[in-house]
DNA sequence: TGCTAATTGTGATTTTTGTCACAAGGGCTG
DNA sequence: CAGCCCTTGTGACAAAAATCACAATTAGCA
């Protein structure tokens, strides 16, 4: 049972009608995560579908020999496609979902699936939505690692950063290598660029973002 | 309808059941596509979830200056998951697939899609199993791309195509390079390596690939 | 058979990115 | 305020990959 009336919910999962949110009102269960929790690693199974109440939580692709990529912010009124996906089938994970900030999930208990697809119409519309955004997401990540080059990969970065965390990003250049797979020099370099060129403006750790 | 009797269907799709099966042999149609056709554009509209019954289907991913970039074979017994996807809101596509051979798909009318959501367990099983089969293989080419040199990228790339279309590839090096979004003169380099090394032997227009 | 187009091989060069080395400065703590 | 760690800047170099140039070979077909 959460603490979140069906009509908040609602208002958080806009796919939501008043039958669902009331079985999930019913029998969700609130959760908090502190900043830096881990809610998600690679090789988990899940026993719970997961929905972002509040807060961000920053899922990555590890590499076998521990580098990081990051994938997408999650935020409120997301769901992580994942839990849903490999909870279906008692499949491990295989990225890793970290609170950036202090966050509230919602967990659902992988028993209630059947019921939900079954019964619930906007439910399965909401998963579906879920998976073909992140899907979708995916997709883009794929481009920009494909066929960009360094600068308009940081630049795309940067971009999306500013649009879930705001145009003032609490940063080192070391944290933005290690996201995007490259170097601290490298990306001090083209950080240097783009302050020339306008588009950005640094301090010690801290990147203000212009558009 | 289809041509298919629903034991057959079963066979293909190992998940589905026999209501299932029925509901599909009779709503489903069937559809053949030659080599080089398309069945899916960036841009497109969805009327249709596409299951494929026989054939071989490559999905890949259209830059903005025309690049290409292979993301994965659908093959006998999966279906398009973007399709499926997609046409949950009439989103339109944003990767291509083009069938590599003669390909039998069946097409499935969007109207139907809530009601085999609700009524058939089996059908969201197998829908969820789609999605989080195709969003593993996409998440194992975001590490090729993200993580690895050219070379592990070719191998890579090569055993792929060998577990779907045999260990004799017929393919160019210029057909290589398009799919990895290499050059040309790079892949002769790395396959001649390869061969010295006598991971692959070579003809003219066919790499023969020893695991 | 002989011509042409497609395919492959390879050296030289450039561009992009990563690595190494080291210096400078900021901010925090004892 | 002295010392230290973290962050950033930058030059020099190395490695990976792309590009350019051109030769050699093969297959198809006129």
């Amino acid at each position: 049972m959460t603490n979140l009336p069906a009509k908040e919910l609602i208002r958080i999962f806009p796919l939501f009608d008043i039958a669902l949110a009331d079985f999930i009102h019913e029998k969700g269960e609130s959760k908090i995560f502190e900043p830096g929790e881990v809610l998600m690693r690679p090789g988990q199974y899940f026993k719970y579908a997961m929905l972002i109440v509040d807060g961000k939580v920053k899922l990555y692709r590890e590499g076998e020999e521990g580098e990081e990529f990051f994938m997408y912010y999650l935020e409120r009124g997301n769901a992580c496609a994942l839990s849903m996906l490999c909870m279906a089938r008692s499949e491990s994970s295989t990225v890793m979902a970290l609170a950036q900030e202090k966050t509230e999930v919602i967990m659902i208990p992988i028993q209630y699936m059947d019921t939900l697809m079954r019964e619930y119409a906007a439910w399965y519309h909401f998963v579906i939505e879920t998976y073909r955004a992140r899907f979708e997401e995916l997709l883009t990540v794929v481009d920009q690692i494909a066929f960009k080059n360094m600068d308009e990969r940081l630049e795309w970065y940067l971009d999306k950063q500013a649009k879930t965390l705001g145009k003032d990003l609490q940063l080192t250049h070391q944290q933005i290598a290690n996201d995007i797979n490259s170097s601290r020099e490298v990306v001090s370099r083209l950080l240097k660029k783009l302050e020339n060129s306008g588009r950005v403006t640094m301090e010690r750790n801290i990147i203000h973002w212009k558009g």
